[in-house]
DNA sequence: ACATTAAGTTAGACACAGCTAACTTGTAAT
DNA sequence: ATTACAAGTTAGCTGTGTCTAACTTAATGT
């Protein structure tokens, strides 16, 4: 054999674009438990005026411990607050970030469900669509799902 | 203090409907990275003719040793076949699953075009949105994307 | 006031996905 | 045939998210 080397002969361009977007996906992903977890204790303090840690664990579908530890990292990164043995609040960074993501979720239901999906899966789906949507596809969902 | 426990008088019946959300969720992201990989293997054969781990690690945006390791996983999982310093090849699962991905992706991008997104941003956003599209919501894109 | 029980916490394990550093293998060019 | 370099591998570190088991705290009911 002598030719056939570095597979790149289109120059990596192509490559890299690719390798960007995956990053962005890695990047959407850490942020997605956050949002989660900010997202349902701002309607739980909604409904019942607190959040507590076992609400979120039977919402979460996890355990207890899990849910702790990752109250304890929010709370690293400011967006919640919490006192041992207490409910959890949202700092106002956290409340600002629970607000545009209860929005997004609700312009892609109405979306899905305007697509013609049955409210039971757009709820689903919507819950792992919500955090990869750009601004711009956001915009372009939400027209199209108030279009009369 | 006397009453307000249990936040749940409403049934758990809303809470566990979530549970089961974000559970399908969490499964969806363990099969993500999988999926990624197998896909772009599929590209690279088609392109070159094989898919050689340096490849991989370009277009995926992170180092040879993650690529190798990841790789690990997808043969002990049946899913790709490689022998020491060669490149990487699907086993028939593998392949399937790459079609399958493959599929989706164009269904997707193609549904953001239709819907009036830049090529840019809609290929950006399908690498997130499409592994969490079930196939009822799938073939809704589909129809929306081939309407006349 | 105290005992019971539910909620919360701590400790420790595991798997995964990423990294750097250091080593090995294989290929290509001289 | 040797060497030099690119590709691949191995070892070991980090942080995250999940779990179970065992413990502590707080609230409820008698």
């Amino acid at each position: 054999m002598t030719e056939i080397r570095t597979n790149d002969e289109n120059g990596p361009r192509p490559a890299e674009a690719r390798a960007e977007r995956f990053q962005a996906v890695r990047e959407a992903h850490r942020n997605e438990l956050a949002e989660d977890y900010v997202e349902l204790i701002a309607e739980l303090i909604a409904q019942f005026g607190e959040a507590r840690p076992v609400d979120l664990a039977a919402r979460m579908g996890v355990t207890a411990p899990t849910v702790a530890k990752t109250l304890d990292r929010l709370a690293r990164e400011g967006l919640v607050a919490r006192a041992p043995y207490r409910s959890v609040f949202l700092t106002p960074d956290g409340a600002r970030l629970a607000e545009s993501c209860l929005r997004r979720h609700e312009i892609v239901v109405r979306f899905l469900i305007r697509l013609g999906l049955d409210p039971e899966t757009a709820e689903k789906d919507a819950e792992g669509i919500e955090h990869h949507v750009s601004d711009r596809t956001l915009e372009l969902f939400r027209s199209f799902a108030e279009c009369s």
